[in-house]
DNA sequence: GTGAACGTTGACGTTAATGTTACATTAGTG
DNA sequence: CACTAATGTAACATTAACGTCAACGTTCAC
């Protein structure tokens, strides 16, 4: 039926009930339609976004704002699937589209930065380990 | 003569001289030696520490309390460097220096699994890439 | 149709991580 | 030594991202 409630919800995203409404308030997500009395009814769209908030966030560490952004871009290529006849609209059209593959190239740069100053952490953290292992293996001579 | 003060340190760290202050203040820098008057003077180490510090935090999005714990374990490291001739107190660190072992074997899965998660997240912006040159391509074949 | 469970709004509380401001001392400079 | 720039402490302010609680309306299973 589609008609998720707020507990439902927050079960399946894995998000605390407050945090749902939350993120509707700040706009990161699309205000669901209400019952007669104000109950907040959620579909499958909701929770697919929600997921992928919480996912995108941990892996990313975003702030919320920037999260807003990046759900932004998708909301846009959606909305320029419809295609246009008039030749003017098209080209204005592709111009828009460009000019998110740009941002989206942007934002694809920085992730990979991220990833390389990760595996720098993580290069510290294997040559910490060695060093921990290198002791030991010095007790392990002494002990004769 | 690696006598730096805070508005050097703040200068070549990229923090504020707040942050440093608060740094120190919750124990995750050491506390620098003072002049006669109070005035901080910090060294090399000192610098080096709170690169590293913004660094991490920057590429994993810790909190402070859990870079607290990454310091902490580096430390706890230098301070086992030191050999000891009694087999007991041997036995003793080999024991310590594993259990660190341990434990920076399960920080390092967690960066796995987190480098694993932007991975994911740089796929999904990638399909966004092509969704929108594929739209573009559409243009491209009507106009004819 | 009624009571328990659930939902709503609103407001205030919380914590981390600083920012900001005020005021007192101290440190370098001509 | 006088002056200015830098530093110190202290305390209050702020922002994000929720938590919590109160007061009250709604749903739903029986």
């Amino acid at each position: 039926m589609d008609n998720y409630k707020i507990d439902q919800v927050a079960l399946q995203s894995g998000l605390t009930k407050r945090t749902i409404r939350y993120y509707e308030e700040i706009g990161i997500l699309p205000p669901p339609k209400r019952s007669e009395g104000g109950t907040r009814y959620y579909n499958e769209e909701h929770i697919e976004l929600l997921k992928r908030i919480k996912y995108t966030k941990d892996a990313l560490g975003l702030s919320l704002e920037e999260l807003q952004h990046f759900i932004a871009l998708s909301n846009l290529i959606e909305s320029q699937k419809v295609s246009f006849k008039q030749t003017a609209e098209r080209t204005e059209q592709r111009e828009k589209l460009l000019s998110i593959i740009d941002t989206l190239d942007e934002e694809l740069t920085l992730i990979e930065q991220k990833i390389l100053k990760i595996e720098r952490v993580k290069e510290d953290l294997t040559n910490l380990k060695k060093r921990a292992q290198s002791v030991i293996e010095k007790f392990n001579l002494e002990e004769v």
